[in-house]
RNA sequence: GCCGGUUUAGCUCAGCUGGUAGAGCAGCGGUUUUGUAAACCGAAGGUCACGGGUUCGAUUCCUGUAACCGGCACCA
């Protein structure tokens, strides 16, 4: 017999090789036929698998899976995938199957076959798939041969399932999933008991190209993605959702605040228009004060540089391709910069530098070019013409534990400031094509990590996705709406400081080489204010906002009025507009309103008489009446910037100290 | 770069199986002085992305190119 634990901490004993469906029966009826999977100690398993030794390791703690469990959601979206995939062969035959995994919200299921999926072809087999699942299929697992396996899937032409058997661990139970009487997949499951079981809340939801195992160098294989859930509210929750997303999207809100434009004959290149520079502005404004006020340095380096240094420095032979090269009328190749690091170790190198100066700190609001890939390019968000908040950092190894730390708490305190939060702390690693010796990488990496860990993070390590002359932390902030942007990065650097011989004399008079690290925060100031416009969906903080205050008027008669405040409001620095047009208030309303203003200022005769002003905020109907002098003083309060208004308050304590 | 899709007025979008296009908003000219998310009238605005082909005739069909969109790959 084996004893088996349920959730409410009672024990139970039952025949060996028992089976969840059993259990779920030897407690009720009703159990039984909403049972769907098991969960033994943490794992989910088939309801009729048997639970045999092997499976009992654990401490046996057992529950009984049904459709309101958070775990059911898991093995639904897998199960619809194979549901997608049996729709498809029995429509499509001839088409292989590879493989199917879940996502965040959904799942895809990648096919080999000669001939394109088209879009109409979507709404075809979503009816197959209904029909499967009214079919009830029995879902069935079998542990087979793994020779067998291989040889059936060969001649079943499915080559690659065949190659995925291959490469599994020889340690490994090959398992089937038999789906109805024709049909069945390599699959490790669990699996729900039949397709009734996956329910009709799903839908198709986007075609793509994906190359066999990620591979460009592989065939191209065809992607369909499908959204799955519990029920039917679920799912309509979720499409709402992506309707949501839809609206707050960086381009659509360009457009309709009047912040920036690209056109063809500048793909990848922003035209900012006065509002999104206005906003670009204040945001290169607040990003000089904080690192001003870190002990950086800031200098200005030339945008295009003789073809030689980046041969040097080993760019261009790993970067080469996706370099604006321009020649000189006299014949000079000359490459437009994509990187401002070189340029900043030509100033490090003028002179003798004394260890005395380092940590030395150097910054650039870098504008670089890089020819990304047609197919890469995302509105403001992955350009060919972009802005980095850049620095380096030259000191000496014992100095990067500290020098790290700063830079963390730095970046942690701006994301703050910007309304963003830091979430996680990925740490990427020698990749296979670099530069430096392997104790040069062991040293490196060590550095970084060590000094990471020492600043309270936990690290999600990257095997392989450093940068060519060194590993990389790289920073990642979540949005209003859950998605995870990675933005800043501190890197660190024993190569190219020894590429560009940069050195320094040391205490004993020697010379030595400096550790360089590269660092940004931001990342790029056009993905960064892409990724804030989707953040706050155009509602930008005051602070942040190009247009602050709107004061707009009701009739002519307020005109003069408006006019004083107008004036009042820019005196102390808020960036306020006037609108007397001869339109009804509800229309400039409107109109400000879609233009994401975040404060409008209606003055009316009433106001002109009292020397008043209704204030009515973004989103909120309502407005609050204040006189234009408690209105000006709350306006700027609320408009400046957080590093400015911290200062302030510091200023105010000193005075009454 | 690769796979799929889209491209019609400044913007958002109609336009059945081929007979050279239409709306709303914006812009322009008037009227309206208005109280918290769209006042009214009028005139105007288009090489239907671009090139080639089929056809008596192409926005529509075929083909090539480009940009953009969704993925994939890439991301110093």
């Amino acid at each position: 017999m084996i004893d088996l634990i349920f959730p409410d901490g009672s024990a139970r004993q039952f025949p060996p090789a028992v089976t969840g469906r059993e259990v779920a029966a030897s407690i009720s009826k009703s159990l039984e036929k909403k049972a769907l999977l098991i969960k033994l100690d943490g794992v989910l398993l088939d309801l009729d698998r048997p639970l045999t030794p092997d499976l009992l390791s654990g401490e046996r703690r057992i529950e009984i899976v049904t459709r309101e469990s958070p775990d059911v959601l898991e093995v639904i979206r897998h199960d619809t995938a194979h549901v997608l995939a049996q729709a498809v062969q029995e429509l499509f035959p001839g088409t292989q199957v590879t493989i199917g995994p879940n996502v965040e919200d959904g799942f895809y299921y990648d096919f080999a076959r000669d001939e394109p999926f088209s879009l109409d072809d979507l709404p075809r087999i979503e009816e197959r798939m209904r029909q499967i699942v009214d079919r009830d299929e029995k879902i069935r697992r079998e542990e087979v041969d793994r020779e067998a396996a291989i040889a059936d899937f060969e001649a079943k032409g499915e080559s690659y399932k065949a190659q995925i058997i291959r490469d599994l661990p020889a340690s490994d139970t090959i398992t089937v999933y038999h789906q109805g009487p024709a049909w069945k997949d390599l699959c490790r499951g669990p699996h729900l008991p039949s397709t009734k079981a996956v329910g009709k809340a799903f839908k198709l939801t986007k075609l793509a190209g994906a190359y066999w195992r990620g591979d460009q160098n592989n065939a191209q294989l065809q992607r369909i993605y499908g959204t799955s859930w519990a029920s039917d509210a679920d799912l309509a929750a979720y499409l709402l959702r992506v309707e949501e997303a839809e609206k707050r999207d960086h381009r659509k809100l360009g457009r309709t605040m009047d912040l920036f434009h690209i056109q063809e004959e500048g793909k990848g290149m922003i035209f900012w228009h006065p509002k999104g520079w206005t906003l670009y502005r204040v945001l290169e404004d607040y990003m000089r004060r904080r690192l001003d006020a870190a002990g950086y340095k800031e200098v200005k380096t030339p945008q295009i540089l003789d073809k030689s240094l980046w041969e040097k420095s080993g760019h261009a032979e790993k970067f080469g391709h996706a370099m604006f090269m321009c020649e000189s009328a006299e014949g000079e190749i000359l490459a437009v910069k994509p990187m401002n690091c070189p340029g900043h170790i030509q100033i490090f190198n003028i002179g003798q530098k004394s260890y005395r100066e380092l940590p030395l700190r150097m910054a650039e609001f870098g504008a670089c070019h890089r020819y990304e890939p047609s197919g890469a390019m995302h509105g403001i968000m992955r350009v060919r013409a972009f802005t980095q908040d850049d620095a380096h950092i030259f000191c000496r190894e014992e100095q990067v534990t500290e020098e790290s730390a700063r830079f963390i708490e730095l970046l942690r305190s701006v994301y703050n400031d910007l309304g963003m939060n830091l979430h996680d702390v990925k740490f990427s690693t020698r990749p296979e094509l670099r530069a430096g010796s392997d104790e040069v990488w062991d040293k490196a990496e060590r550095a970084l990590a060590t000094a990471a860990t020492a600043a309270g993070e936990t690290l999600v390590d990257q095997p392989g996705e450093g940068a060519f002359y060194g590993p990389k932390l790289e920073f990642s902030l979540k949005d209003a709406i859950g998605r995870v942007w990675q933005c800043g990065t501190l890197q660190l650097d024993f190569v190219l400081p020894e590429r560009l011989d940069a050195e320094y004399v040391a205490e004993d008079g020697s010379k030595q080489r400096p550790v360089m690290l590269h660092r940004a925060i931001l990342g790029s100031f056009e993905r960064f204010i892409g990724i804030l416009l989707e953040h706050f969906a155009g509602h930008l903080p005051l602070w942040l906002a190009p247009t602050q205050v709107v004061v707009a008027t009701i009739t002519s008669d307020a005109d003069d009025f408006a006019r004083g405040v107008v004036d009042r409001l820019t005196a102390v620095g808020i960036r306020a507009e006037l609108d007397v047009r001869n339109e009804k208030i509800n229309y400039k309303i409107r109109e400000h309103s879609l233009g994401k203003v975040p404060v409008i200022a209606v003055v009316g005769r009433k106001e002109a008489e009292t020397g008043q002003v209704a204030l009515r905020r973004l989103g909120s109907d309502g407005q609050t009446i204040l006189s234009l002098d408690e209105a000006v003083r709350a306006l700027m309060n609320e408009a400046t910037p957080p590093d400015l208004a911290r200062a302030g308050a510091e200023r105010l304590a000193m005075e009454l100290a």
